[in-house]
DNA sequence: TGCCGTGATCTGTGATCACAGTTAGACTGG
DNA sequence: CCAGTCTAACTGTGATCACAGATCACGGCA
C-alpha cells in the first residue's frame, strides 16, 4: 500500500446491485403515495417495468415486506397495506414520539450546516405552497426534504433510518391524500409548523422543536381521519 | 357460506414459507448473540445447515440486511455488521429513548394479562439469576421476554417491531457479551432494574417505568463499553 | 335466472444454473 | 526466505425454469 500517492479522492465505484436500485424506486413510490392502500403489485409486471428479471424485484418486495411497508396476503398477493383507523392513530402516535424526540435532539446538537440546509428546505417548500397552481407531487417531495433535513441534524443515522420506516408506512396513506387535496396545502398549516420548527432549531430549544413537529404530523394526520377514508 | 356448520375452530393452516422460518432462526441466532459481530455467513453453508436450497436464506439474509442486523461487505460477503463505540453509544441513546418510552406507555395502557405476564416473566429471570449456576443462554432469553412483556403493555404494534429491529442490532454485541461474562448477571443489576420496571408498571407511574428501563439499558451499555470490546 | 364446476392464466415460492468477482494457497522465480 | 503469479474453490447476484395454489371468466346444468 505504499504506491498510490495520487488520487485519494476515489470513491469506491458504488456498485449499486439491481435489487437495490428496484427497492429505491419501490420505495420512493411508497413515501410519495404514488401506490395506494390496497393496491396489488405483481412480481412480474414490476420486473417488466423496470426492465429486469424478476429476482431484483423479488429482493426488493422482501425487504418492503420485512418493514411491513408491503405485504404478502395468504392468498399469494403483494399489496401495500389497508390501514385501519386504529392502526393509524397508533402509527400518528409512534411518529409523534420518535420524530418529536429527533426535532429536540436536533434542536441541541445542529451544526451550520445543518441549519442550512433546514432553511433551504423551509423556503423550497413555502415558495411552491404559496404558487398560484402548486405542483401537488412536488410539495410531497420537498416536505419529506424538510423533515429529513431536521432529522439529519439529530446527528444519529439509526434514528433517521428508523424514521424513514415509519415514512415508508404513513407514505401510501398521507400523500395519496395530500395529492388529491390542494386544500389542505393552500391553507398554510405545514408551511407555519415548519417556520416554528426551524425558529426553535436555530434557537436550541427543543421543547418547541419537539411541538412544531407533533403539530405538524398530527395536524396532517386528522386531515386525514376527518375524511374518513379509512377502514374499520 | 350456510354449510359447514361444525368446526369453526380450524386456524387457517399457517402456511409458513421456508423464506421466513429461516428469517426467523437467523434472527434468533442474532439477538441472542449466538452470531458474533464480524462473523461470517455464507449463504449456501447456511442453506446446507437449514436443510433448504439458497433461496429462503437468500431472502431471509435480504431482509436482515434491509434491518441492518446483517451487512453485505462491498466484496461480496455477508456479516455481522462491526459496531464502532460510537455507533453502539448511538444505539443506546436510541434505544433508551424509544424502549422508555414504550415503557412509559405501558405504565399508562396496561391490562392485567400484560401485568400477569410481566410478573411472571421477571420471576423467572430472577430465579434463573439467582441459581447456583446460571444458564446464560437461558438467561438471555428470558431477559428478552421480560422486556417484551413490559413492551407489549404499551398496546402499540409499531413500537414492537420498532423495538425488536433495534434488538436485533444490539443483540451481537450485548449478548455475545454477556454470554461470556457471568459476572454482570450475578451482580443483579438487571435483576433490579427489572423489579423496579415492574412495580412501577403496576403502579401505573411512567416516569419510573421509563427511569428503570433507562437504567437497565443503561447498565448493561456502559458495561461493555467499559470492557472496551469495541472498535474506533 | 341463478349456481357451480372447470380450465386457462396468473400469483409467489423454491430450486437450479450461469457468471463475474473475490479469496486463499500452492507454486515459481528471484 | 520473500515477492509475485496463477489456479481452484468459493462468494453473492441475476436469470430461468418448475410448481402448487389462487383467480376469474366462460359455459352448462338446474
Amino acid at each position: 500500500m505504499n504506491l498510490p500517492s495520487a488520487l485519494n479522492l476515489v470513491e469506491p465505484l458504488d456498485r449499486q446491485t439491481l435489487g437495490e436500485r428496484a427497492y429505491a424506486r419501490l420505495a420512493d413510490l411508497l413515501m410519495s403515495g404514488r401506490l395506494a392502500p390496497g393496491e396489488k403489485l405483481s412480481l412480474r409486471a414490476a420486473a417488466d417495468v423496470l426492465g429486469v428479471s424478476i429476482m431484483p424485484v423479488r429482493e426488493a418486495v422482501s425487504r418492503l415486506v420485512a418493514d411491513k411497508a408491503l405485504e404478502v396476503t395468504p392468498n399469494r398477493a403483494v399489496r401495500v397495506p389497508l390501514m385501519s383507523a386504529a392502526q393509524f392513530r397508533d402509527l400518528t402516535k409512534v411518529r409523534i414520539a420518535i420524530e418529536g424526540h429527533a426535532a429536540a435532539q436536533a434542536a441541541l446538537h445542529h451544526d451550520s450546516n445543518n441549519l442550512m440546509g433546514i432553511a433551504r428546505a423551509e423556503e423550497a417548500m413555502r415558495l411552491e405552497s404559496e404558487a398560484d397552481v402548486p405542483d401537488l407531487p412536488r410539495a410531497v417531495e420537498l416536505n419529506k426534504t424538510f423533515h429529513f433535513a431536521v432529522y439529519a441534524a439529530a446527528h444519529s443515522p439509526i434514528l433517521v433510518e428508523i424514521i424513514r420506516a415509519l415514512w415508508l408506512k404513513a407514505g401510501p396513506v398521507i400523500n395519496l391524500d395530500l395529492r388529491a387535496n390542494p386544500d389542505r396545502l393552500a391553507k398554510g398549516d405545514a408551511i407555519h409548523f415548519h417556520a416554528e420548527v426551524r425558529k426553535a432549531i436555530e434557537a436550541g430549544n427543543s421543547a418547541a422543536a419537539q411541538a412544531g413537529i407533533a403539530a405538524d404530523i398530527k395536524g396532517a394526520a386528522d386531515f386525514i381521519l376527518s375524511r374518513g377514508g379509512l377502514a374499520e
